[in-house]
DNA sequence: ACCACTACCTGAAGGC
DNA sequence: TGCCTTCAGGTAGTGG
């Protein structure tokens, strides 16, 4: 389930063997993931230079030396595996069920996009004109950024009668959270995730605002640490085994010093959420 | 403007 | 053993 941290743990993976290399082709299984390739896709890419691997919020979007950056969304199964040259190697890495896309680069690296459900996505467009993308115009603030603080939350859950769980998952509000980091936000913050967005004190939006931040960093400083492993390990990048205070714990003791509770699972608009009924109010 | 809900997709897991 | 159902979840789109 790659949410922010993931993507910036891929980022972070791939930058050092892509950033500067000629994408010297391109090959394409299908004519789509969750939608059709662009016009003229393996040719725009093809023969450039990736000048930088950038992340903004759950996509990972990659400038080329045309002007155009290439933009790539992971959604819920997607995957990059990236295999190395090796000295001597003759053949390819062999086909996965799934490799939809294999960028191969100039010194030989292998990039492959392999998504089993096709939620992910990929598109091209000018870099010049990124903040138009209509994938990219609505979202929200990094939430690990500056100018996500206390106050912006304050002012974007103001009147608003959605739960905060829900609230958390809108990327119009907050770019980057996902079912995951938003059950283990409001965890660390001791708020009960069926909470109105609207009515939470400005003490407790304080909380929910560090929590946001240092379980993001958490994360992404267990991603870094991980990630030597993945590279030799295969190249699988982005999917590492991380534990987790409440997501997927349900019947499992509150680690919460002092808590004797117990952690629950509900629904929420379709969707699981862990949490504790004692210390989350 | 805001909000609830669904479709999209496949593989894994559980029930019978 | 095998068939069926349910669940996982990011996000665009629809309709109230």
């Amino acid at each position: 389930m790659p949410e922010l941290p993931e993507v910036e743990t891929v980022r972070r993976g791939l930058c050092p063997a892509v950033e500067g290399r000629v994408v010297e082709s391109l090959t394409i299984n299908r004519p789509d993931l969750r939608w059709p390739f662009p016009e003229g896709f393996a040719r725009r890419i093809e023969g450039r230079r990736v000048l930088r691997l950038r992340r903004s919020a759950k996509y990972l979007l990659a400038d080329l030396s045309s002007g155009e950056t290439l933009l790539m969304h992971l959604g819920m199964s997607g995957r990059l595996l990236l295999h190395p040259p090796l000295p001597g190697k003759i053949v390819e890495a062999p086909a996965q069920k799934h490799d939809h896309v294999k960028f191969k680069l100039d010194d030989g690296t292998e990039v492959v996009f392999n998504d089993p459900r096709r939620f992910g996505s990929m598109d091209l467009y000018s870099t010049a004109s990124e903040s138009q993308h209509w994938l990219l115009r609505n979202l929200g603030p990094e939430p690990i950024g500056n100018s996500f603080n206390a106050c912006y939350l304050s002012e974007c859950l103001a009147g608003r009668r959605v739960t905060i769980k829900s609230a958390l998952l809108d990327q119009r509000l907050i770019a980057g959270l996902g079912n995951i980091y938003a059950c283990e936000a409001l965890w660390a913050a001791r708020i009960s995730p069926a909470a109105r967005a609207g009515r939470i004190s400005t003490l407790r939006i304080e909380r929910l605002a560090t929590a946001i931040k240092s379980v993001l960093a958490e994360a992404i400083a267990a991603g870094g640490s991980t990630l030597r492993d993945f590279r030799h390990a295969g190249g699988e990048l982005g999917y590492f085994q991380h534990r987790f205070k409440a997501y997927g714990r349900q019947g499992e003791a509150c680690m919460r010093d002092q808590c004797s509770g117990v952690i629950d699972r509900i629904s929420q608009s379709g969707r699981s959420t862990f949490y504790c009924r004692r210390c989350q109010r």
